[in-house]
DNA sequence: CCAATTTAGTTGCACATACAACTATTGTCA
DNA sequence: TGACAATAGTTGTATGTGCAACTAAATTGG
């Protein structure tokens, strides 16, 4: 006969939301002190001036759809990096709403000094996987990514 | 001869902290729409109730511990838990300091009604993935997850 | 050509969250 | 026993973040 302990229970430190938020959480959080602590940056500012390295003289929308930064927070993190000079931006010319924004020699230097420290966290985390792991897990996120995007 | 094109770049969407961090975003904010939209409750609210689902009686350090979540957070949580009702609370008789926290009869009726669209959430994430993968991704996330703790 | 709509970016506001200081209670050990 | 440390929980404060309203500029359709 049914009684209480048929209760259906979530086993929450079992379930797959919760682990991969707890794994993305604890990831970022390390690397977030890191570039505290060493830079100053947070990890928002941080995703701007990345995608500014690979991509020069985009506008904060791009940037935006880029790193999918809330575009009232791409405006206000802008300027802070403007404030500091790490990264210069001008009105384009076509279009006087859009702005062009880039690294400043200063964003540029500490930009180079980040990306091999990120290259190299990258790589002591996934270093407890071998090689077809690595490529195994790197699918199944891209995988699961497209799927829940789907939903 | 070394130039500017030789620039040490970050391709920030292969990243692997930052896919993850975007995967998991995606994931916890189509949950937390649902929950916010049916049940007027956070994740943060719902990971506590979780835990109290499989624990009942147990202490707000308990629930910190097993939720990750700050326990100033948890504090305020359980206040507005109690305005609502959710759970209930007396503090322990062998210590005053300690409080022993469970669902009320209608926390654990909507805990009852969670908890079946939380499976079926998971199961239609899951679905991109046959049971081999399943198993693969659930090895592959612990065995990072302790790595970065060891980090 | 001009009113209405769309777009880029900024700002106000409400709420979430982190960290540290604080209160109250309990435990430790000389 | 009594001073000191440790623990449970609360609260103050600073900051992060999301949503919506707003301004200014550009585009569209009649």
């Amino acid at each position: 006969m049914a009684n209480k302990q048929d209760k259906l229970v979530l086993r929450l430190e079992r379930f797959f939301p919760y682990r991969l938020s707890i794994l993305s959480n604890k990831i970022s959080s390390i690397i977030a002190d890191t570039y505290k602590d060493k830079f100053a940056i947070s990890i928002t500012e941080w995703r701007i001036m990345a995608v500014l390295g690979e991509f020069p003289d985009i506008s904060a929308d791009e940037i935006s759809a880029r790193t999918q930064i809330e575009k009232s927070l791409i405006s206000r993190s802008v300027s802070k990096l403007l404030k500091r000079k790490l990264i210069d931006r001008d009105m384009a010319e076509d279009d006087r709403r859009r702005s062009m924004i880039r690294l400043s020699d200063t964003g540029n230097a500490v930009y180079e000094e980040i990306v091999p420290l990120s290259y190299q966290y990258e790589r002591a985390l996934l270093e407890c996987f071998s090689e077809t792991e690595q490529d195994q897990f790197s699918h199944l996120i891209d995988r699961l990514y497209e799927h829940a995007n789907s939903l």
